[in-house]
DNA sequence: GGCGCATTTGAGTGATCACTCAAGTCACAA
DNA sequence: TTGTGACTTGAGTGATCACTCAAATGCGCC
């Protein structure tokens, strides 16, 4: 009987997510996890308590990287609107081989009835990730680049709303031309919403 | 040993599409739907065939009643755009018990990854749905409510892309103000694209 | 080199999954 | 009244669910 090296933690926690991600929580079984984490059912539990609490754990990492993309976007980015734009863009043309959509939005969506501790969770995250896009009006508000008369809760709503429509879009199975031209149209009614300088 | 009242089926399709609308595909289980439509599991099979068979006779029960209300608020309505501009806000005002979202959006995001028939079913009903609203945009564009510049195929998409952030706003668990005015907003969107006659 | 302990192992837990079918029950025609 | 056939019944199918635990293992420390 051979023992297999330890497992690695962030390697563990990227394949669940991916799992999570694209089969979503019910649908996907400890046995899909034991392959995917190459570990045996004792570990996982021993690592991660339980199946929900691994799921979690994922949400948890997907705000993570969601806010420091998001954030880094705003550091690079010529203005707070143009990182807006440029993430509705970039959401548009999603990466060769990752799983598709937004993963709160899924966990949202398939857990609303449920009142799982998990659903609790994206609902949360979705409202941080809100809150992220308003300072960034309100950035662009302190900047001039938009009106002081502008709503910024109001306009991160209409932003966040369109991201989902975008996700929804995504996973509905439209060609890649259209999603993208979609995205751009979002871009660029975050952009006309600027005020000349 | 007595026998019970034979099935109604206009009955059992009803309380199935009600729990499958909440609780999605995979979480209802046989022993739900027993429980929800007073059926003994060999009755259900001898009626629907098997579960997934009754959950895409559900989606189909589902377009036929969503087409159906679009019709009508078209038949009942001053104009086309005054018909989709009602949708948007009936939709953003969910009747007190039943069940919230779009069953449609639900199973899309559910099924993405699925290859499932009935994860096809839901793709293809909303492909329908979306060609409602164009037909809708064409007969507006010609009875001169649209400029007749105007992209009905992209008006739709952009349409049905707001109706998507609906369902999903309306599953995240917003307050009923904020659902609603997120609908006025998007029924506003629509009859701002009027043209002067 | 050997001991202690954290970790992995994988067969096995009871529960629940979707689903089946022989037997029982009833409406109706002969 | 009786025979027939359509329907319901509900215990039971094997498979799979999330999860457990005693035994085996190898690393670090003495």
């Amino acid at each position: 009987m051979t023992r297999a090296a330890p497992y690695d933690r962030e390697t563990a926690l990227d394949a669940a997510l991916t799992l999570f991600w694209r089969r979503g929580f019910h649908a996907t079984s400890l046995k899909d996890l034991e392959a995917a984490l190459s570990m045996k059912p004792g570990s996982i539990y021993a690592a991660f308590t339980s199946k929900e609490a691994l799921f979690r754990e994922t949400l948890r990492r997907y705000r993570d990287r969601t806010g420091a993309k998001v954030a880094t976007l705003a550091r690079e980015s010529a203005s707070p609107l143009e990182a807006l734009a440029e993430h509705a863009r970039r959401s548009g043309r999603p990466e060769q081989g990752r799983p598709l959509g937004c993963i709160l939005v899924k966990t949202v969506l398939e857990l609303a009835d449920s009142e799982s501790e998990a659903g609790e969770d994206a609902r949360h995250y979705l409202a941080e990730v809100r809150s992220l896009f308003q300072s960034l009006f309100e950035k662009a508000r302190a900047a001039g680049e938009l009106p002081a008369s502008a709503d910024c809760r109001r306009l991160a709503r209409r932003f966040q709303a369109n991201m989902f429509a975008l996700a929804v879009e995504t996973l509905r199975g439209s060609d890649p031309e259209e999603l993208a031209s979609l995205a751009d149209d979002i871009a660029e009614e975050v952009l006309r919403l600027r005020q000349p300088q």
